[in-house]
RNA sequence: GCGCCUGUAGCUCAGGGGAUAGAGCAUUUGCCUUCUAAGCAAGUGGCCGGGGGUUCGAAUCCCUCCAGGCGCGCCA
């Protein structure tokens, strides 16, 4: 259940009945910032105060009177007019006990039951390997991934290979000048050169498996098989990359697989809502109906389909294949975002089908100095260099740390594997704990009791596990918010909060106490839950939970 | 010039219109014969970039200015 909701119903129901006219919308329930203020709270009074020329604490004494709740304990009208909930102690000891049942379960809202979902992220260009700025896509899509799988959605990974472009065609003739260069032949340098060292790679790669078969060759046709062969190895290598890091994709589906038909089919649909035009030999699609300063182009001239043309024809077919929900991970960089939605809102997608998560660049830091990375000459840092530095747990964790909005400042010098500076261990250090305190209790004989009871419950009074109960309470509304606003960073936020409250009580509160058996016992129920709520925490986001450390 | 993003403690950043704006790092001071001190407790540190506006109430929403990042191709 999800409290949040549920008062705010009350309340609605209260004041409807009151025939104060007030929309639901306007209702607004809050966490207070101090827990002697209650675990929820509003201001509904004060809105209505102007409303009905009264004061503030009249109403909110009229409505706190109404209040029918069982979760709640007291409520609280104050002079300034909030109003403060408080929850029972079985509410707390309720949730607690699901908790130890079903951690999933009790987390999740259930709104996917039934449903299908999609999310496609990284889709980098098989051109180059995977570097530190798009591989800040892959925790974030996976993490997203995995909430919507805790909410019940059936949920596919997608990789778009953007197999057609021209960019694919370069590396080919690029790779080929290698290839022929290892013939002594003196080949014409490429009009654009790739920089890199994996170019020479694979041409001599390319070598091994041809010999000298692709000179024999009509040029175009060896051409077509070079760049064939670059996007096998360059996907190759980045799914063993991203295999590494712990994601896997359903799907990778090739641009190519697009092109018989489908998108010429689907420029006609665009055509048939008179949205597109033919213009100096192109034709484009009308993105100034929407407010653009220029049109975009679809198909060139030379009546090659354009990234977009590509890209628009991509969604359709997402579309067409009945998820209930799209998810796009796109990088900042991305210019064309803003043309695709608006002919996807013409193809008849929803905006509730289809949602957008973008994520700005990663800078990287060494040595307290920044690592100036260029992609176009070849300056920059691979994923796989950095996972090789810090792991992937670390990787995973300073990836996830921030909002996707917000630039990314990645430290190699605190996230060095062994740094006690390090954010990621003082959560997993927490875990770890819990199962020392789990082997102490072996080795003294005292068993965690299988299922809590009140009895239990009453015994875990002091003020550091009353949080933590608390916290765990609300642990529902949190992700229900969490994967709403898409944002996986607010996952991590809360993993090192959970891990205070519980480093905290272990100061606090001994647990194995050979005299107390039965306080021993809540409290192993208790390190049961943490280490219960780490471990389905990590497991979003991606991490490991370590037995020592 | 246009579009998107950002501006909050010395640094890196959280903050879905609400009460006294928070955390980590850095720094200062205490705490290990007891379940791992990779930890805990406390202290220092803020005109929330500037200015207007909406509101009972703004770090949050709107306008404007300033500063930074990214993107503005018949590239992807």
């Amino acid at each position: 259940m999800l409290v949040r909701k549920n008062i705010a119903g009350e309340l609605y129901r209260i004041i409807t009945e009151k025939g104060w006219d007030l929309p639901l919308n306007k209702i607004q329930v809050e966490q207070p910032p101090r827990i002697e203020m209650g675990d929820f709270a509003t201001t509904i009074s004060l809105v209505l105060a102007r409303k009905l020329k009264r004061k503030p604490l009249d109403i909110a004494e009229e409505i706190s009177k109404e209040i029918k709740l069982d979760y709640i304990d007291t409520v609280t009208p104050l002079p300034n007019g909030y109003i403060n909930f408080f929850f029972t102690k079985d509410f707390l000891s309720d949730s607690f006990s699901e908790l130890l049942k079903n951690s999933k379960d009790f987390l999740s809202n259930h709104s996917g039951i039934g449903k299908k979902a999609l999310v496609e992220f990284v889709s980098a260009n098989p051109t180059g390997p995977l570097t530190v700025a798009n591989g800040r896509s892959a925790p974030i899509g996976d993490t997203i991934a995995n909430l919507l799988e805790l909410q019940g959605y059936t949920c596919d990974r997608e990789f778009f290979i953007n197999n057609m472009g021209s960019k694919a065609q370069k590396i080919a003739a690029s790779v080929f000048y290698f290839y022929e260069l290892q013939y002594d032949l003196n080949p014409e340098t490429p009009e654009e050169m790739y920089p890199g060292d994996y170019i020479p790679e694979l041409a001599k790669k390319l070598k091994d498996k041809f010999n000298n078969s692709l000179i024999l060759e009509e040029k175009a046709k060896a051409i077509e098989e070079t760049k064939t062969f670059c996007l096998h190895e360059m996907i190759k290598e980045m799914k063993q990359d991203l295999e590494n890091f712990h994601v896997h994709f359903d799907n990778w589906f090739e641009e190519s697989s697009l092109h018989d038909g489908y998108l010429e089919e689907t420029y006609n649909i665009l055509t048939e809502k008179n949205l597109t035009l033919e213009e100096d030999g192109a034709k484009w699609l009308r993105t100034t109906t929407f407010g653009d300063k220029k049109n975009r182009v679809l198909i060139r001239s030379n009546g090659i389909p354009t990234y977009l043309m590509g890209d628009i024809a991509y969604h359709r077919n997402k579309l067409e294949r009945g998820y209930d929900l799209c998810v796009d991970v796109w990088g900042a960089d991305q210019s064309h975002v803003k043309p695709l939605m608006w002919a996807l809102n013409a193809l008849g997608f929803k905006s509730s089908q289809l949602k957008t998560v973008t994520f700005q660049l990663v800078h990287l830091f060494k040595d307290g100095k920044e690592v100036k990375m260029s992609k176009s000459d070849g300056n920059y840092i691979t994923l796989r260099n950095l996972l090789e530095s810090v792991g992937t747990d670390v990787s995973r964790f300073v990836y996830l740390s921030r909002s996707n909005e917000q630039h990314l400042n990645f430290d190699l010098d605190i996230t060095k594997n062994r740094d006690p500076k390090n954010p990621v261990f003082y959560a997993q250090y927490a875990y770890t704990r819990c199962q020392g305190i789990k082997r102490e209790a072996e080795s003294k004989k005292v068993s965690t009791p299988e299922l809590i009871s009140d009895i239990e419950l009453s015994l875990l009074n002091q003020p550091s596990e009353l949080q933590i109960l608390r916290h765990f309470s609300l642990m529902p509304e949190f992700i229900d918010r969490a994967c709403f606003a898409l944002a996986p960073h607010m996952i991590t936020q809360d993993i090192q909060l959970i891990a205070t409250d519980f480093h905290t009580f272990y100061e606090k509160c001994r647990v194995v106490d050979e005299n107390n058996i039965p306080l021993t016992k809540a409290r192993l129920l208790l390190v049961k839950g943490i280490e219960t709520m780490l471990k389905t925490l990590f497991n979003l986001i991606g991490i490991n939970a370590p037995e020592k450390m």
